[in-house]
DNA sequence: TGTCGCGGCGTAGATTTACC
DNA sequence: GGTAAATCTACGCCGCGACA
């Protein structure tokens, strides 16, 4: 064993000491009943076995007190080689430390030493700086001088640009003032002369409305307020309202209340009351026998006119219709009614009148009768006795033009008949107009035919030299004798062949004929010359196109005929039969449709349609010709074929057909 | 102041409507 | 189908108002 050193001297001690108090206190230990076994009672006589059994308890005792003990002191061992082992260790460190320390005490004086190099180096590259920096700063400190020099410079030029800054953007600034005072002086201008134009246009536009303004409120106050009474007088619109409200069924006396109905529907006031019944009663006797007067009087006034008529059947009973168109003055306000210049084309109703048929010698009663009846009311009118004359009933007969019929059958015998009677009463006036003027109407007939010549013929658009010995020599040269006696002696203006739709011998122009009633009726209703009743435009459209095609049929007619008169007879064989096919044609239309042959009037053109078939009839009916002539002429085609003297009918684009009536040709 | 146009009234006759 | 009432028509007469 090592002999033992301080530490280990030591640590005895520190054992023994506790040994000590290990003692002590186990002595205390033994001396406290705690620790120890408790003393044993006093000693009283008991048996063995409880004494060994009390020594063995106490045997225990002790031997857990050694087991403690022992542990204990395995419990110390342990301890002290904890600490001899620690003492080792620290032995070990306290030498370890002192190696450190040495070493630590070479790298101090190393340290130190490279501490002063660097020291060295430091301080000489701060003098070096420090040097550096008392240069750089002298420099900069000449710089800043330098600048301060230059900035003074420079501020003083500074100033002095500013100044010229400063006026020369005052210069700019007024220039660029002016400029825009001018841009905006310009664009002013432009805006005020746009704007001048437009209050000259707002201006004229106000004017302008205002005119339109004030023309249409009187016109709105025109049509607003309808005043039936000019001059407390009812005007002609007023009565002829109330005659067609009473034709429509009204009562006279209902009349009033009826306008002014319809005109509070239609937004119309009516000023001061519509007439009464009694007035109402006095326009229809206007509308009735005043209305006759008138158009008698018209009638004498006219240089002529055109009758119309037709009729139906109602319920059994034939009706005839008549009116007529003729050349009238307006008999508006402020209008000289006497100069014809403003006199315009009306047609006037005439009657409508039951009849037991429509046969023509009917129809030439109706207009006998009518003629009477119109010159007996005018005569006895007070009108008659103002204009002091006097209305012949022939009178109606010598200015009537022409005639319109739509029955072919009827109408061409009533036109006969028609024409009998007017060429009976032109006889007569012709007669004492002869007797009043001996024999110089006679010579004035033959130097008037004489003094026509074909200029005057063509000038008029009539027939020509050709055209006239064409046509039925006989019957134009009675109307060319009546003409020259009327044209000469201006009296009588009716000398016109009847149903000449143009008359040829004055300038007179007679409007094509109306249309008749059972072909179009609200067209020839609205035609009758009735002022409130006005042709509708559909209406109008269609008269107007069956006019036109009227007129082209007719022109169509008129060329037709005017080839006709051109063609001459041809008496000779030898020549017809060098005819070809359109030549033999027109040798049988002047037999047929100009010397009426009996036999070719009677047969169709279908039948004629080859060269041969026409050749034979033209010859035949040469062969007619030349017995008719030799034997004096007085052999006349049969009546069947003749139209009575002086009629020339004008069909107007229609034919007659199988039925007798009147159809349109085709076109 | 005379003339003219209009409206109102009365009367007679014709026509339509309601009723038996 | 007949009859009475209602309605419409025609017309003369008279007064009123506008106008020259």
């Amino acid at each position: 064993m090592p002999p033992p050193n301080k530490r280990r001297i030591k640590a005895l001690r520190v054992n023994r000491a506790r040994n000590k108090n290990d003692d002590s206190d186990s002595a205390d230990d033994e001396a406290t009943p705690s620790a120890l076994p408790a003393p044993l009672p006093a000693a009283k006589p008991a048996s063995l076995r409880s004494e060994v059994a009390e020594k063995d308890a106490r045997i225990t005792e002790l031997e857990a007190v050694i087991i403690d003990l022992r542990c204990d002191l395995l419990a110390l061992q342990t301890a002290h080689e904890h600490l001899w082992l620690d003492t080792v260790s620290l032995l070990h460190s306290t030498r370890t430390v002192l190696l450190a320390h040495n070493a630590l005490k070479t790298l101090k004086r190393k340290a130190d030493i490279a501490h002063f190099d660097e020291l060295g180096r430091r301080q000489k590259h701060i003098h070096r700086l420090e040097v550096d920096h008392t240069r750089k700063e002298e420099r900069t400190n000449f710089s800043i001088l330098a600048l301060e020099s230059s900035l003074y410079d420079n501020s003083a030029c500074n100033t002095q640009l500013r100044l010229d800054l400063d006026t020369t953007s005052q210069l700019n600034s007024r220039d660029a003032t002016i400029n825009n005072l001018k841009a905006s002086l310009l664009t002013k201008q432009t805006t005020l002369t746009e704007t001048r134009n437009r209050l000259y246009a707002v201006l004229k536009q106000a004017n302008r409305a205002k005119l339109s303004l004030k023309e249409i409120k009187m016109a709105y106050n025109v049509l607003r307020i309808w005043n039936p009474t000019e001059g407390g007088e009812y005007t002609e619109a007023a009565c002829e309202l109330a005659r067609l409200l009473t034709r429509a069924g009204c009562a006279a006396s209902k009349i009033e209340f009826a306008v002014k109905a319809c005109a509070q529907a239609f937004g119309i006031q009516i000023r001061r009351c519509f007439m009464s019944a009694r007035t109402v009663g006095r326009a229809l006797e206007e509308g009735g026998k005043y209305a006759e007067m008138q158009v008698a009087r018209e009638i004498m006034e006219a240089p002529g006119f055109v009758e119309s008529s037709d009729g139906t059947s109602h319920h059994g009973l034939t009706y005839e219709s008549c009116h007529v168109t003729l050349l009238a003055p307006s008999y508006t306000p402020n209008t000289d009614d006497s100069d014809q210049s403003t006199w315009t084309y009306k047609t006037r109703f005439m009657e409508v009148t039951a009849a037991l048929d429509h046969t023509a010698q009917r129809q030439f009663d109706g207009t006998v009768e009518i003629a009477t009846r119109m010159a007996s009311t005018y005569s006895r009118s007070p009108l008659a006795a103002r204009e002091r004359r006097v209305m012949d009933k022939n009178e109606y007969w010598q200015k009537k033009l022409e005639e319109m019929k739509d029955h072919a059958a009827d109408g061409k015998k009533a036109f006969r008949l028609s024409t009998a009677h007017k060429t009976d009463i032109v006889t007569r006036y012709l007669g004492r107009l002869a007797m009043d003027e001996a024999d110089v109407a006679t010579s004035h007939i033959l130097l008037t035919m004489l003094s026509i010549t074909n200029e005057d013929l063509a000038d008029a658009g009539k027939l020509s030299d050709s055209e006239l010995q064409a046509l039925v020599t006989k019957q134009l040269i009675a109307s060319v004798a009546v003409a020259a006696i009327k044209i000469s002696t201006s009296l009588n203006t009716a000398t016109k062949l009847f149903n000449a739709p143009i008359p040829p011998f004055d300038n007179v122009h007679v409007p094509p004929p109306v249309l008749l009633a059972n072909k179009a009726n609200t067209a020839a209703i609205n035609n009758s010359g009735n002022d409130i009743l006005k042709l509708s435009l559909r209406n109008a459209e269609k008269a107007e196109k069956v006019l036109k095609r009227r007129e082209a049929a007719a022109s169509k007619k008129k060329t037709k005929a005017a080839q006709l008169a051109a063609t001459q007879l041809e008496l000779d064989t030898n020549k017809i039969n060098l005819m070809i096919l359109a030549l033999l044609k027109n040798q049988l239309a002047v037999y047929r449709n100009v010397l009426k042959n009996p036999i070719l009037t009677k047969k169709p053109w279908k039948d004629m349609s080859t060269v041969a078939i026409r050749r034979t009839f033209v010859l035949e009916a040469r062969d007619r010709e030349l017995a008719r002539k030799n034997a004096g002429g007085s052999e006349e085609p049969s009546e069947a074929g003749v139209e009575f003297a002086s009629t020339v009918i004008i069909e107007f684009g229609f034919s007659e057909a199988d039925d007798g009536e009147w159809v349109e040709e085709e076109i």
